[in-house]
DNA sequence: AACTCCTACAACCGCTGGTAT
DNA sequence: GATACCAGCGGTTGTAGGAGT
């Protein structure tokens, strides 16, 4: 049994937002807040789009606190050395850059910032995309009740060592701050050798986060295997 | 003025991880 | 354990508007 598409139901408006749209989705978030469900939302805001929709427009576009400005030399010198550790892990260096959102970094990678470093002949690492990663994973025949199964598993023990993830999240913040605390460099050459000079700085905290976590998973599975005994 | 091309960015789509039942 | 739902993520697409001819 498949999953219904969420934004292929009929008579949801696509395409761009128009103020009145804009403005009942403020209202509604005023109001009730985020945390009300953004499937529920457009029916009790009385819109006609679909939550995902809504959710991409408030955190992209209508949040307060955002940054619709140009980027300055900083931003662009953080984001570069970012990307050339984390990839197009877009999400977290959003996360780094106060104002900017994920599609906001993004877009300017594509569009600017990456054909500003091809020009100087600075193109950063070169990572795997992680989507096509993804989509090679679903390309095994007949693997989503296997897929399924293999995620509960790794649920229930991620549940279990829901604390020891806290720490792996410490060591990526622990990272991302050192990355912050290197000077900035006005040269992208520069900014690049820097980025991997600090990744190679960073990557065995990385590689012992990882590593933990593959152990603890190990431990689980003895441990699970000992008590089925 | 009319057309084409290019750029920037808003929005969409498909997917995954987390969680509830 | 299986299934379904939801939120969020990242790649891609669509399109408005500006620049060039």
């Amino acid at each position: 049994m498949g999953r219904k598409p969420c934004c292929s139901k009929e008579g949801l408006k696509k395409g761009s937002w128009t103020k009145k749209e804009d403005l009942l989705l403020t209202e509604y978030i005023k109001d009730f807040g985020e945390g009300t469900g953004w499937r529920s939302l457009p029916k009790k805001a009385g819109l006609l789009r679909c939550g995902k929709s809504c959710r991409l427009r408030w955190v992209n576009y209508l949040k307060p606190g955002l940054n619709r400005g140009t980027f300055t030399p900083e931003e662009d010198d953080l984001i570069v050395r970012l990307y050339t550790l984390l990839g197009s892990r877009w999400s977290l260096i959003a996360r780094r850059i106060p104002g900017r959102t994920d599609n906001d970094i993004k877009n300017y990678w594509n569009t600017s910032l990456l054909k500003k470093l091809k020009a100087q002949g600075n193109e950063p690492w070169k990572h795997k995309s992680q989507a096509k990663k993804r989509r090679r994973k679903k390309e095994k025949p007949n693997v989503s009740s296997q897929i399924n199964r293999k995620n509960n598993d790794e649920n229930k023990m991620r549940r279990k060592k829901k604390d020891k993830i806290v720490e792996k999240h410490n060591i990526e913040d622990e990272v991302a701050t050192k990355i912050e605390e290197q000077p900035h460099t006005q040269d992208s050459t520069q900014a690049v050798l820097l980025a991997i000079k600090m990744a190679q700085v960073v990557q065995p905290l990385l590689v012992k986060s990882i590593l933990h976590l593959k152990i603890l998973k190990i431990k689980t599975k003895m441990k699970f295997l000992r008590n089925f005994k």
